[in-house]
DNA sequence: CTGCCTGCAAAGGATTTGCACTCAT
DNA sequence: ATGAGTGCAAATCCTTTGCAGGCAG
């Protein structure tokens, strides 16, 4: 027998369960669409997957059909503000979203920095240290503190080379 | 009396007038739109802003009201393509253009790198080497060429802190 | 109950495209 | 003359918003 899709399952990975309690926790509503969206980044998280609003959007369709498009949108701009989701503007293109980072070791602060390559379209993960020497230096020189994970950096990955 | 708009100036800098050489080079057509086009990217150039195709549209509308707005999109496009104009997509919201850095030194290839601040929009120009470290890294690692001109690294300014 | 969230539809900004025409070469 | 460039309008893509009703707390 199947469980049902709109409350917390059996199958919910730790990750999922943390981030609905902080959620919670930040006197946000916890609601069938926010489940939703929580459970497609929680499983895209797995494979790896960098997700837009509109993938998103449509793989929530599948286990909740009566979610608004509009509403995705908006439960990732809540999700995003309070700092469970976190979402990178690519190149010109559409932004995409993951379950922000949880930190193992509390001493550096970011999650994890990314590429695209402007041919294929796909998009790396990489270490958040790499760019740790030009936030030093933005920092030092112009006073400017840099968000390491909020944009992507272009590029031409091996494959397209 | 004033000087004709759609063609050459005797005020037209050194730097425009490569870019034109450069661009009826590449076979492409010298047309009033571009013309003024880039006029408008070189004066921007002087003042260090960067300017969104649209404000470059109603720039280039004061000088040549004829120029359609898809017209400036068409001709970015091929300035771009053919490498006299660089764009550099900023986090979200539109891209912006100017002149393509002209190298002093042939040795390094590349033009400034970008960051702007979230809070207050402002895009601050830095020199290319900064990135010199991140891009090294990504190609021992991922095999990854990083474009460091063209996107924009997102964080706070200062004066937003 | 109360108001945070939602569904819907419609607007919005940025950019692109189809088409016929025009002008740089 | 000939096709690269253009003007125009409409389409596209991604996202936001106004409003009335609905469900989480």
């Amino acid at each position: 027998m199947p469980e049902r899709e709109d409350g917390p399952r059996s199958g919910d990975s730790p990750r999922l369960v943390r981030a609905v309690a902080r959620l919670r926790s930040s006197g946000e509503r916890i609601t069938p669409a926010r489940y939703a969206v929580l459970r497609v980044l929680d499983a895209a998280d797995r494979s790896d997957e960098h997700l837009t609003a509109e993938q998103i959007g449509s793989r929530v369709a599948e286990a909740e059909p009566s979610v608004h498009r509009a509403t995705v949108y908006r439960s990732l701009a809540s999700l995003v503000e309070v700092g469970v989701v976190s979402h990178v503007h690519l190149g010109g293109s559409a932004a995409v979203y993951h379950l922000t980072d949880e930190r193992p070791s509390p001493a550096t602060a970011l999650g994890h920095a990314h590429v695209q390559c402007s041919s294929c379209g796909r998009v790396i993960d990489v270490p958040p240290d790499i760019l740790e020497p030009v936030a030093a230096r933005l920092r030092d020189e112009l006073g400017f503190r840099l968000a390491t994970t909020h944009a992507a950096l272009l590029g031409t990955c091996r494959d397209c080379t």
